[in-house]
DNA sequence: TTGAAAGCGCTAACAC
DNA sequence: GTGTTAGCGCTTTCAA
């Protein structure tokens, strides 16, 4: 059975096209027993209304894009689903874009929802976008932008974070406390604005405890597994190996786990390792590993809590809304 | 700057509408002197084309959806990718609805579907499932579907899974062969059809190598995480303790690691190990977790052709299509 | 090779 | 409380 419109509706009841739409939206101008009809005629006729008639009459699409770096991550996916959970609240639908950590992917992405495609657009940006061009041409169609997770500095607009050089300070600091002296820093990109800014927290707490900060201790393993595996071994075979490590990225992870235990270095008697990550698995390593851990979900709904407010209210300024969700450090046996 | 319709176009090169229309669309019966002029103009004016209103007209919607039970688990993840680089290329969007494992939700997503504002749907049902009428409901209104990885059996539709009594029992096997001979079954449900097949493959590799089954040996970790955890210490304070244990979902792995390292339980020399996921950190758990993983990414890949030869072909018949791909054992130290 | 006109299904302004 | 009308932006006959 093939859907009915609304005037299939209207010609079974001999009225208009426009009382049925009033009835079937619930506006008080009409009667309720006119209503009721419509009702059981709609269901009769097996109606669903037409989204994209709709869309193209009130030029609102009901409709947001999430753009994303990947999704084969346990903080992505955590926050699609933090977004889910808004979008389904309010009625909206919700479009999944992937860039592949791909900036031309990206501004192809962006361009596209100048179309109307969307009502607005939740976005964390890709590792290698380094201009803002893409994002301000799209603010600038009226189009509600909310960065999470991953921003971009110099854009005026709504962003929800977490406190990475906080985060990455109190990790330092961690492994300062317990002991660490030679603590090296992880890393798979120094673009990435987050990287940056763990970087900098893992500085600043060196600095602070009197420590002195070394090029030689900040590492990036932006290679294959094989050759990331070998920049790691090396730290170890040199005359004065790290006593504390800092997995800055979820995928450094395994890296440091799979080096250490390959040559026989304990972890944590030899070296302490703090990672962050927003995967179960950490509690089951062995040893279990502290981490710092991201709002994931939180921080979706957050983003998407302000996009609504954003879509809702036109003369609403998302702009200055910056919002810094706390990242927690949970302490386990990799770092005791 | 506001986006320019067909008709601005028209408007400043004195031409039709439909000249517009079709010279964007790179017909051949527009001359190329008038394509770039209108291909220059539709640059200037910052045209772009608004998808609703060709959806509307053409009464395709150039988007698909993906129904999914959740997306933070390793396999769902995975699978969104494949199919988002399968739409990418075929210039289709991908609109995402969680279920949260309800079937309810499952039917009002389905339900709205009926709209038109999909092209076709790939669905992982819920674990409450257990009906098919919104499913074929979806399918009477000429709606390709597909499955993928979760199927309903009776429903006659394409499906793209993996072998999972085949890989249960490659699994059951694999630990009959190291030597186990009281292996148990932990799962989280036993209404999921995959669930069921794994513990079929499981049963009957028992039975083929000369083992007895019994009820006390299969395991359903329904509870909260403490209640799980009680459970499965239970087994091993028994007095026939398992030497090998499957763990048949992913969410399992984390329980049975923990539970017998605290309990001091040495993997895999007191008891052997397997378990059903997709995660990297599998490799890096200790000891290494031997696991069956599935070819998520490219089922997403397979599920998504699939569909795209239905939509395209509108009387390509998908139901016979019925793609097994095979899940892959991968040996590390926990059934060594 | 181009144009005129109709219409996809819905909604909103304006009448009554 | 209901009907009339127009139009959102695009595509597609049909005619020239």
């Amino acid at each position: 059975m093939p859907v009915a419109t609304i005037k299939d509706i209207a010609k079974l009841l001999r009225v208009s096209a426009a009382t049925v739409s009033r009835a079937l939206r619930d506006s008080h101008e009409i009667s309720a027993p006119t209503k009721e009809k419509v009702r059981n005629a709609a269901r009769q006729l097996n109606y669903f209304p037409n989204p994209y008639a709709s869309s193209l009459r009130k030029g609102r699409s009901k409709t947001i894009a999430v753009v994303l770096p990947e999704v084969a991550d346990s903080f992505f996916s955590l926050a699609i689903n933090g977004i889910e959970a808004i979008a389904k609240e309010k009625g909206y639908h919700v479009l999944i874009y992937l860039t592949h950590e791909s900036m031309e992917r990206e501004v192809e992405i962006l361009n596209e929802f100048k179309s109307g495609r969307v009502d607005g657009i939740l976005i964390s940006v890709s590792k290698e976008t380094n201009c803002s061009q893409h994002i301000t041409n799209t603010m600038e169609m009226g189009l509600p932008i909310v960065f999470f997770d991953r921003k971009l500095p110099d854009v005026n607009a709504a962003k929800v974070i977490t406190d990475d050089y906080e985060s990455s300070y109190i990790a330092t600091s961690h492994l300062i406390k317990k002991g660490c002296t030679n603590i090296h820093f992880i890393t798979i990109s120094r673009e990435l604005y987050m990287a940056q800014k763990r970087e900098e927290g893992y500085l600043a707490a060196l600095l602070d405890n009197g420590l002195f900060p070394s090029k030689e201790k900040i590492v990036i393993c932006n290679d294959t597994d094989e050759h990331n595996q070998r920049k790691i071994k090396k730290l170890f075979t040199g005359k004065l190996p790290p006593d504390g490590i800092i997995a800055a990225v979820e995928k450094i992870i395994p890296l440091v786990y799979l080096v250490t235990n390959k040559m026989g270095i304990k972890i944590p008697d030899a070296v302490k390792v703090i990672g962050f990550t927003n995967l179960e698995t950490a509690k089951i390593l062995n040893p279990s590993l502290t981490t710092i851990v991201q709002p994931a979900f939180q921080m979706g709904k957050t983003a998407a809590t302000l996009l609504f407010k954003g879509i809702e209210k036109k003369n609403y300024d998302l702009s200055s809304d910056r919002l810094v969700l706390p990242s927690i450090l949970i302490e386990r046996e990799s770092t005791q």
